[in-house]
DNA sequence: ATAATTAATTAGAGTAATTCTAAACTTGAC
DNA sequence: GTCAAGTTTAGAATTACTCTAATTAATTAT
């Protein structure tokens, strides 16, 4: 536990990113708490609560960078508002109408049979879904 | 073609809807023009080229009552961007993600094989399904 | 018909999430 | 260390959307 940002700083060498102290401590809260869904506010948030110092632009720019290398997912699920899926393995979403709450579906849980032609001159890049559902009464 | 938004008018009052100039001329303009994806913005522009007259919060005010009466369904597929879907049918889209465009994948294109247990305490409302594509190169 | 009642529309201000800008600061290479 | 290139930042700008309170239109009662 000596270097514990190291493994973070490879990560981001790797995807082509320079390991600035904004860049190290944001994808460290990323990806050393499991699995997670976050929007840009809620990464500020707990960034400004472990004593980072950083602007909320370089947390958006930080997140569109990570989005690009492929190391998170942007998932959409209501109207103003994205989440970031620190799961990037293909998978699907749980999304709570009444409490807001984002949840991985487990890949076994749910398949699609067969996957549609695509329009002419176009080639398929990606296959979301997302399961809605309601507290029950 | 003497009466011709009779039909708009009942399908408003069948929603409970006050059928008002402004009303069924948005809808005439959404339900008359076979299966259509459109943004806020795009049926007001459209909405004025008719010469109607009618502001942006009654354009949102209505296609909301519109959904929520189930006449017209929202789409969610770009961060800070709603489409409006005519086609209540249940049915999945495509996403161009080089042209904004946004196409219904025809019913027997596409299925899930299997539903996933939804979350202790809550129900499945509604399943989304969203296959992005890119243009070929 | 007309008046009274109720609901809908509107302009414009307000909000929330996100992006932009250009100046100040880091980082890594020499 | 020095320097060039890449990053961060505060704050302004933008975008999509919502709210407010005053006006106007649609329905109901007379």
């Amino acid at each position: 536990m000596s270097r514990p940002y190291t493994q973070t700083i490879d990560i981001l060498r790797a995807a082509g990113l320079r390991p600035t102290r904004q860049r190290v401590g944001l994808s460290y809260i990323l990806f050393n708490g499991g699995d997670r869904h976050v929007t840009a506010d809620q990464l500020h948030s707990e960034a400004d609560a472990a004593g980072l110092k950083v602007s909320l632009a370089t947390v958006y720019n930080t997140l569109h960078q990570l989005c690009d290398a492929g190391l998170l997912a942007e998932v959409l699920v209501e109207p103003g508002r994205s989440y970031f899926d620190t799961n990037i393995s293909v998978h699907h979403h749980f999304f709570n109408m009444d409490t807001g709450e984002l949840a991985d579906i487990p890949p076994d849980e749910i398949s699609v049979q067969q996957l549609p032609t695509p329009p002419e001159g176009t080639a398929i890049d990606q296959v979301s879904i997302i399961v809605r559902v309601r507290q029950n009464p």
